[in-house]
DNA sequence: CAGGCAAACTTGTTCAAACAAGTGCCAATC
DNA sequence: GATTGGCACTTGTTTGAACAAGTTTGCCTG
């Protein structure tokens, strides 16, 4: 079972080591769903450090909806549905890999231009404002996926002109460039695909698309990026879990009467 | 500021009654978005609680969004969606109290029969078993925001042929009635307005629905519901936000290609 | 053989201490 | 006036102890 010593990283916390060894456990399939962990007793032994250290781990792995149980009992691994960590979320091609499938996209268009009304406001910036906006298709495995529309606030998307985007993921390349994409904010709801999305995905106009509107910020709420996902709903949905215990972060907003 | 004293509830540990009036005096604007908190030296004093007690109590709102800050800095309070409790997600009825909007049910149908296929597959049980089968209209301030398709499995489901569905919450009277609805799992995408869904909401046929099909089980996960939730996307959205110290429990999931 | 009870084991809560690391403010110096 | 350093304050991490509460196992008795 868990033998694996953990090993202390000096620049991350114990308890976020073992908690990533953990979830590192149950990813590989090693514990599979159902599977009882190890007792505290044994990881505080085999991790060499302290109950409230292991707890503060398990915790975090509680949280996610990743394990669950009672008193009395070791934690067993959830009929999880499995987080996913800030990039692999924020990031299509990183997605992509780690569901095992080849991420793919076309550049339909980069450019530079007046926000607009919508982007304005979630950019929070002036409507006349310059922002830098690309238009790309995203593919699963050879299939078109997905329409993403993106606007950048100007610092960071002029670092898009010196950029590939044909060749993957914006969001990891402007956190490569040191920006500090730290934030997201995700609204999920339902669009008729319009004459774009419908040449694009191959499919006809006004079917229904999962969308998802994208807000990316500093670790400060600086506003950057603002996208406008668009998947077809037979390739992708968005999944979760919650209990009677621990809440599930996803909230049902209700929106004005159109 | 917050000068109220924690009482201890005999029944619930002392970091979660603190949680929960840490959540109040969010949700009243009493401390508004931006806000700091009183730091923890003086949350220990007021709550007459120790410190490790204290961040127990804080680390459950970070977890849901709800605060977010750093070392050497007092929390503040996130421009955040608010989470929702368990009950408030599962219950359209009390999701809607809960945003000051009139909830309202009209019961189509209510009808014992043969699962199906699909129903068989997500209560599992055989698709010759049979099942309490609900369709109703929801709305919200006497507007059709969604149309509820669910389906129970027979114990619980024939405690609804003593309920007046067109009085509330099924899921409130099931609980009322003893019913271990415990674990949600919530599966997020988009279809197009069926002849039903059309009629009944007063949109045209193939018209984007967001819809949520949730799965509710016991605590020791047997399934007791399955339902079909489609919603005006016009009318609601889901919305979650994640940080690179905190993941969404929301994932995003790739299906088969159609 | 079944049921009940006690003991051992397990997780959940609370408290406290010590140290690390980050923030902010004030005073001194250039 | 600007910059730097020191100090007080703040949060983050780790450890450990004690107790509560739940679970499991083994043994004894009917």
């Amino acid at each position: 079972m868990y033998d694996q010593v953990v090993t202390q990283n000096k620049n991350q916390p114990k308890h976020q080591v073992l908690a990533a060894e953990l979830r590192a456990h149950i990813a590989s399939g090693r514990w599979a769903e159902g599977d009882q962990l190890p007792s505290e007793a044994e990881l505080c032994l085999q991790s060499n450090a302290s109950r409230g250290t292991v707890r503060h781990a398990l915790a975090a792995l509680r949280a996610e909806g990743l394990i669950s149980g009672g008193q009395g009992k070791p934690p067993v691994v959830a009929h999880a549905v499995k987080s996913q960590s800030f990039s692999t979320f924020m990031s299509f091609t990183e997605w992509a890999h780690s569901v095992g499938q080849e991420p793919g996209q076309r550049t339909i268009e980069l450019a530079k231009r007046t926000a607009g009304e919508q982007v304005a406001q979630q950019l929070q910036v002036e409507e006349s404002s310059m922002v830098v906006q690309v238009l790309r298709l995203r593919l699963l495995d050879g299939t078109p996926a997905m329409i993403e529309r993106s606007s950048f606030e100007p610092e960071a998307g002029r670092l898009l002109f010196d950029f590939d985007t044909d060749s993957g993921s914006i969001f990891s390349y402007l956190r490569e460039q040191g920006i500090d994409l730290a934030r997201g904010r995700h609204i999920i709801d339902a669009v008729a695909a319009d004459a774009t999305d419908s040449e694009l995905l191959g499919v006809a106009q006004g079917t229904p698309l999962l969308r998802e509107q994208r807000i990316t910020s500093t670790s400060t709420g600086e506003v950057l990026e603002y996208s406008d996902d668009r998947y077809l709903p037979q390739l992708a949905n968005f999944t979760i879990e919650n209990t009677s215990e621990h809440r599930a972060a996803l909230s049902r907003i209700p929106s004005a009467v159109a």
